[in-house]
DNA sequence: GCATCATTTAGATGATTATCTAAATATCGA
DNA sequence: TCGATATTTAGATAATCATCTAAATGATGC
């Protein structure tokens, strides 16, 4: 269960990460799906009405947790589910480590 | 030695270290920093000719660093010593692996 | 005090980005 | 197919921020 693969990050990847989770809002996103992952899908909806954005900036916020690795997105229907990817946040907190 | 000291950042600091963070140069700085501390002081001098960059400008970035409370800065003289923080560095990282 | 070196501050500029509205696309149920 | 719901895209705007130059501050040594 989660057995942490081993991620590599590029240089790119490592900091697209970090940006995105600059930006208070989509770490609370991120939070949000994370916390949602055990009972299954995580729509937009629910996270947009805890934030007081439009349905587009969710979008935008969402894409840049998943350009970046952060959040994978699976479709089902009318809906989308979220998920986040935790080996990627950890290798991104791994290498921050080493600092 | 370093026995991590339970740092606990508030949702300010928590945002400013991702922010700082989120700035490769920033970063770059950082790793500088954290690699010369076995030789003591670590001057800007050093850091502004490695990257191309003008002094006003790594000021700043090391304001930045400073005010989220990820380095410290004491003076000696002409010049400044900088030193992580790697307790704060690591309340942070702690944080985020919660997700 | 003056010249020099190290850093900071002030102020400006350009790039990036978070946000919105409006329109487009996609899926489902009737 | 139509209407409703969910998400994305396009395009615009405003805020944030990295960067610069020029000037200011501060410390050292002559």
């Amino acid at each position: 269960m989660s057995t942490s693969k081993p991620v590599r990050l590029t240089d790119k990847q490592f900091e697209q990460i970090a940006k995105a989770l600059a930006e208070p809002r989509r770490y609370q996103i991120l939070k949000k799906i994370g916390s949602c992952k055990k009972e299954g899908s995580m729509g937009c909806q629910a996270i947009q009405e805890e934030h007081n954005i439009s349905a587009a900036t969710l979008s935008h916020h969402i894409k840049e947790l998943e350009t970046a690795g952060l959040v994978t997105i699976t479709r089902e229907g009318k809906t989308m589910s979220l998920s986040v990817q935790r080996d990627v946040l950890h290798a991104y907190l791994e290498k921050l480590s080493k600092i």
